[in-house]
DNA sequence: GTGGTACCGTACGGTACGGTTCGGCACTAA
DNA sequence: TTAGTGCCGAACCGTACCGTACGGTACCAC
């Protein structure tokens, strides 16, 4: 659902860029986020970073693989927030569900993750729509790295008990997310409660342990 | 977050068109979910609808007054699915619940709104971007009233408990849908499990009973 | 018949954008 | 010095689209 969580070991199959390509890069993912789509014609982005659609056209080919080369880029930037730790304690495994909670939440309302989600969806009608399945891919990296070790580390401990991971990780995502990700993409502003990230995340903890977790050890 | 259930009790309030505009407005949508935002062009509708651009820009004064109108159209062609009815059993209130989220997993999915969702997200990010927020003020009539109304009436009942009634309804949207509705605008595909919305009804009823029901009468 | 109205089909002006080409500058290597 | 390379800035081309204008047609009122 974003791409600035990408886990990947090696940081150079995902941004194979020059520095210079980079800034590049960063200065067409500032000018889409100040101006949405429309403002990311291949003119604006050489005049904001001071080079020539000459060299972007031989850097990335094509207005196409330049916004690939804005999702990979961004994709590569924020990568994983640490390796995954094995939780001891029902209490320790609570709070990485809390912490994974409230990360995904900040996430998705950044600022970067918007601008490129929308310009994915915006364009996801046509048929050569490649890039929201880059989006995809990546948000589900992210994902299915991140929370599904989470989660299973989880119940090979017993705290928490499930069928089927992806399931379980759907119906923790919905907890977490709710609404909240198409109201922001559909430029909805939120209340103040929804803004308090902290207290949403333990809300949906909990209710996620309410749904899965065993009562001996992790449950209400 | 859609548009096809919108509840007005003036049908016109939304649909203030003539016949013979409205039959524009049909070809527009139906040219809107065949090829994306990218094809709905004022001369590709005019074509389409067999009308001239002159009436077009006569009848809706701009392209973006062309495409609200569009989103009008939209929410007041599928209007309320029946009234709201009291459920005086607790199977009769799960079953609304369940037909409710069915419903609400059909309309997501629907082609119509997807295309206009993706056509509101993809411009959501101008400032001048109404379309957004027309099209949430549609789905939320829809989700306050319908849903709302439900909830409402089982917390009566005796059915469930909860302090907020706009939290209670935001759980249950994110148990139903998940991810669903954001891969899909992506442009991801559904796997076999997720496309069978009974299934994904049921189970997301009875998780929302088991966080907000009375065990006496409506719980596990 | 005559004027008015609403409409269609088409063509046009203006603009914006994607992509290409060209001149020029700085740097490097022989 | 000369040839080559990589890049910038700017001009250019073809195309697509929005919005408007114009000619022609059907219908209605009087």
């Amino acid at each position: 659902m974003t791409l600035t969580l990408a886990i990947d070991s090696d940081p150079q199959a995902y941004s194979a860029f020059t520095e210079r390509q980079n800034d590049v890069l960063e200065s067409a993912l500032r000018l889409l986020v100040k101006g949405g789509d429309k403002a990311l014609t291949t003119a604006g982005i050489a005049r904001a970073a001071n080079c020539s659609k000459e060299s972007l056209y031989r850097w990335f080919g094509d207005r196409d693989g330049l916004l690939a080369a804005v999702v990979s880029y961004q994709a590569s930037k924020v990568r994983a927030l640490g390796p995954g730790v094995m939780p001891e304690t029902a209490a320790a495994f609570r709070a990485h569900l809390v912490r994974f909670a409230n990360d995904l939440l900040n996430v998705l309302s950044g600022d970067m993750s918007l601008a490129l989600n929308r310009l994915a969806i915006g364009q996801a009608s046509r048929s050569d729509a490649h890039l929201g399945g880059l989006v995809l891919d990546r948000g589900r990296n992210m994902i299915g790295s991140r929370a599904g070790a989470l989660l299973e580390a989880g119940r090979a401990c017993g705290f928490i008990e499930y069928d089927d991971a992806n399931d379980a990780f759907r119906t923790l995502y919905g907890l977490i997310i709710r609404d909240f990700h198409v109201r922001l993409l559909l430029g909805d502003t939120l209340d103040a409660d929804e803004a308090a990230f902290d207290k949403q995340a333990q809300v949906a903890i909990d209710q996620f342990f309410k749904l899965y977790g065993l009562p001996a050890k992790g449950g209400v």
